[in-house]
DNA sequence: TTCCAAACCTGACATTTGTCATAGTATCCC
DNA sequence: GGGATACTATGACAAATGTCAGGTTTGGAA
């Protein structure tokens, strides 16, 4: 695979495509390249972060460990996406764990580069702020449907999201499998919970499993239900 | 009061603390003064925003309407805060609604002079990035609080929140009042859940009241709660 | 002041959701 | 292939929370 930043397809989709020719050829010069297998992680809740992570392949799970020894998913990170950003522009250790939810191929750019860029090219810092800016609405629109929507609500829409987001395989199964305990902690419920639902939606015709595997079946009624029919 | 902003302090917890000297001549120039009463909304969910709010005075809450009729408070904004950054910024109509809590002073910049700067002043959209960074993890907080802790955890975070951000009046109040209802909108939860919990929380000495004013009494214990005892 | 609307409060009850226990099923490693 | 281990599934129950239905108090306008 190409493993120059200055032909990689995954610039287009995130800030870096406002970098000068110049400044691209020093972060690729600086960056490493790293897999990641299922289940490891990118860097963990209050780890220092010494630059940040670009996704070329595979998805990452944001989460939080909360009091309770529970996790909650704040984000699925997937092609493209620059994790780690948002600690190293605050200079905080990181917010948030990030997790391979399968095998991922990232290149890490060292911050010196980052903030480099960031004080001298403003079109670069405006793009970064405009992606932020983005997930904050995000951010935003899953508290409130956290705080007013049923557990039943935020499963059907978690699966609207799932396809929309990362799309279906050849057999119409969502093609990012998510084990039952993280669909529960993207959803903010109990595993068994989440179990139970998927259970009641597989009866009624909504979805269908095989394995781990859910495949949506009747998108419209999961629409109806999201907006609390 | 002093209506350059050259010599605001307000200026002074703000990202416009970055602007050049002729930056902040050319936005106070361009900037008009509003006062909004309680009550009455800065902007609304879904309108289309030609500048930003910097506060000078009074509180806002910044919430969002869902489906079942319940608006969620996200954030409550106060002196030095900018509102409408977020939607200035991605260049989309709000995605949130700004109402005075109490008697607000505002003052409205167009967004011209804003999009100008973030353009040609990297240090001031570094700032602008920092302060969004910073609204961001917040969010994220909000988001595992939210779907982590009881609606008593999120009550008693909500009043040890108040006294951090607004402090206490000579009586020992808190000094921002908020209506039951607000105090609900903030936790996410039913109004006659949080006047439970109220009642509860003063029948037990954590806190007292006094009308719609609320004063913490056992700081200590409040924080027991928060983390689940 | 007096009245009215809005805000506050409480009880009873239904519903939702979480917890615990237990069993079935897939998967991984040797 | 077989056993250990993790994941999935379901029932029974308890706890948390929301809803509805009424009261009481408060604050502001006439």
């Amino acid at each position: 695979m190409e493993s120059r930043c200055e032909n990689c397809i995954v610039r287009q989709f995130n800030s870096l495509r406002a970098m000068s020719k110049e400044e691209l050829k020093q972060v690729s010069d600086s960056k490493t390249t790293r897999t990641i297998k299922k289940g490891e992680p990118l860097f963990e809740e209050g780890d220092k972060l010494n630059g940040v992570y670009c996704v070329r392949n595979g998805v990452s799970k944001l989460s939080k460990l909360s009091a309770n020894g529970k996790d909650q998913i704040v984000k699925l990170a997937s092609k493209g996406e620059v994790l780690g950003q948002r600690s190293v522009i605050s200079q905080e250790s990181a917010n948030l764990s990030a997790v391979a939810v399968n095998d991922m191929e990232v290149c890490f750019i060292p911050k010196e580069s980052i903030n480099n860029t960031l004080q001298k090219n403003p079109n670069f810092t405006l793009e970064v702020l405009r992606h932020m800016a983005h997930d904050l609405k995000e951010a935003d629109d899953v508290i409130v449907n956290i705080s007013q929507k049923t557990v039943k609500q935020r499963m059907a829409e978690a699966f609207l999201y799932l396809q929309n987001n990362f799309g279906e395989d050849a057999d119409g199964f969502l093609a990012l499998t998510l084990s039952r305990e993280d669909i529960s902690n993207v959803v903010g419920t109990a595993t068994e919970s989440a179990i139970r639902i998927i259970s009641e939606f597989k009866k009624k015709g909504l979805i269908q499993t095989s394995g781990k595997k859910i495949g949506i079946k009747d998108e419209r009624r999961l629409h109806e239900i999201v907006e609390g029919f």
